[in-house]
DNA sequence: GTCTGCATGTAACTGGTTACATGATTAT
DNA sequence: ATAATCATGTAACCAGTTACATGCAGAC
């Protein structure tokens, strides 16, 4: 007999990355999608359809409250509340364990094969993956210094620590690579420009 | 007026996974799936029944030839093989810039809200991936002493060694910040037993 | 007048996962 | 006997993306 909730065995992330965020503050689906482009979006991604259609399985399997506040001059909304069955849920969802995801990076697959790919373009595509991650380590460093500096005690502050001190590792292991990826390339991009010199002056002679 | 190739303009990447793997020499459906398991399955995973969708689709856009070949003993096989066309569109798509995906790992959701998880499983959780990572460092440093340790000319065998020390400087970071993840929720592991034991001192006394 | 912000959705499609299926050969 | 290896698929489902839709308020 399977568990008497409505939940299913596996991954099944997404609709806790929104519970987890509800668990902060009750929030509309609006707010959510916010959050989902900022702070929690640092390593979950989701657009307005996919956290709407989400809340929906959530509210039918009882894990969620929603309230409808009438607005004026604004559209309605409806705000949405974690209770006691969808705490539980988060818990018991905790104690599995998960894999690792794949990266499922394209700049990798393009890596994979350097032979069969357009040089220049793919050696242009990890130098604004550089800036990219220069600007990420900047934005997390600021938090770091204006939210998180002093002693930390409570857990909940003790995890989003963690998940910063993650994101610095990973943003600084990145910028080392991208200095030594481009390095590289351009040796063999030097290369073949001074093998097309050559060709042309003899030509040219 | 749409590009006169079959293929659409965005992400779309598995395919290319597998283009990009046939460059390297024809395969078969089955030898693809074991592929995906190892080599380029360190960044990239795909299961088999992905694998024989795609390239059906593959073949039916013309970027892949394919040759049965009838055996005794064995199921038969086909064997695929990427063409010119195959070849250019690879090159096209090398050209797009693409985005850094999201990390989507079910681990950052229970970091996001620590007071919401149960502590010691996460806690088990971390103490397993750090335990994988050190399996996978240890397997990259291999095969960097055994395959590429010398000077490398050759661009294929470039962008492969790039992959690596990317794979080695992601390791590291990931092992570093298990380790004080570890330590970190050790102290709050430690006074929540503190507070168990003085609770049950009070009672007892 | 045009753009941004607030607030919500439907529909169609693509990509990834899970379950199920077949059937011979070789190794333990 | 049992499992693993070779070799290929179908079907259903779940998750993520893209396109399309509505409508008011306030800023420029």
């Amino acid at each position: 007999m399977p568990a008497a909730n409505g939940a299913k065995c596996p991954a099944m992330a997404l609709a806790e990355a929104i519970l987890v965020c509800l668990t902060e503050r009750p929030m509309t689906g609006y707010e959510l999608t916010k959050t989902f482009d900022t702070s929690i979006g640092f390593f979950w991604r989701a657009a307005h359809q996919q956290v709407y259609r989400e809340l929906q399985q959530l509210r039918a399997s009882g894990f969620l409250d929603s309230e409808e506040v009438i607005q004026t001059g604004k559209p309605n909304k409806t705000i949405y509340t974690v209770n006691a069955r969808g705490r539980r849920h988060l818990k018991e969802w905790s104690r599995a364990a998960t894999e690792r995801p794949p990266a499922r990076d394209n700049l990798y697959v393009k890596l994979y094969a350097l032979d069969c790919v357009d040089l220049a373009a793919v050696r242009a595509q990890i130098a604004e993956r550089l800036v990219m991650h220069k600007a990420r380590l900047a934005l997390y460093e600021r938090i770091e210094a204006k939210r998180f500096s002093g002693r930390i005690n409570d857990l909940r502050r003790t995890g989003l620590k963690l998940g910063l001190q993650l994101g610095l590792t990973v943003e600084r292991g990145a910028i080392a690579w991208c200095e030594t990826a481009l390095a590289t390339l351009d040796q063999h991009l030097g290369k073949a420009l001074r093998a097309g010199r050559e060709r042309r002056q003899k030509a040219s002679a």
